[in-house]
DNA sequence: AAAGCATATCGTAATATTGCAATATACAAT
DNA sequence: ATTGTATATTGCAATATTACGATATGCTTT
């Protein structure tokens, strides 16, 4: 097979697994990290700032946008990408339970 | 070609892609969410946990494993395996900063 | 309309991931 | 030593990802 069995899991665990999985690539925490940095939300100059082909840059920006984790805006000639902060809040809030929780117990193991 | 340059990229930027890459698929996090669950840090009844046959979830606690997400110490017969706090905490600080970067900033755009 | 920019899509090669059956390893108990 | 139980590794097929050249689309300016 080869095709992740989403199926099985909670919609939770998927839409976090999406998200991280998102996230699971150099170039895409760098564009998020611009995006954050240039606050102005500037576009197309990511590939400027990025070491990859333009091309590339467009699908990786694709895949971000897939994942809800930015949104784009077309600005006369080119577009203009920002930070999606509800699925950036979404995130942080599920770690934030997961030290949460883990505070509580660090006990027993390992 | 088709694999990740991540020589472009910083350290940081390569070793969050790689935590949040191993959280990219909804088995792994529901691995980490039962260990963080059953306190006690009980070993492979994560198998049965989980709707996968016992080697993908070998391959899977390998997966996290090296991301450093988890640690295993053998005990007799089975294996103990646990959440690695730091690992979490960092992933949990990442996206923390963001966040504060986001609060000051959010304004102009899109 | 034509030329020039900015961005997206297509096509494709190289590589990585996912999942599992079969098999191996390693300890435990008999 | 043999059997049983727990976990890991191997091998392999199906699928997905990554990267980019070539090409298309779509504004904008002339």
């Amino acid at each position: 097979m080869g095709a992740t069995k989403t199926d099985h899991f909670t919609d939770k665990q998927n839409s976090i697994a999406m998200l991280a999985k998102a996230l699971g690539h150099p170039a895409r925490i760098a564009i998020l990290e611009y995006l954050i940095k240039v606050d102005t939300c500037i576009c197309g100059d990511i590939v400027n700032e990025l070491p990859l082909a333009q091309p590339t840059v467009s699908q990786h920006l694709k895949e971000l946008k897939n994942a809800g984790l930015i949104k784009g805006e077309i600005e006369g000639n080119s577009i203009c990408y920002c930070v999606e902060e509800k699925a950036l809040k979404k995130i942080h809030d599920y770690f934030e339970s997961f030290s949460s929780k883990l505070a509580v117990k660090n006990s027993k193991c390992c």
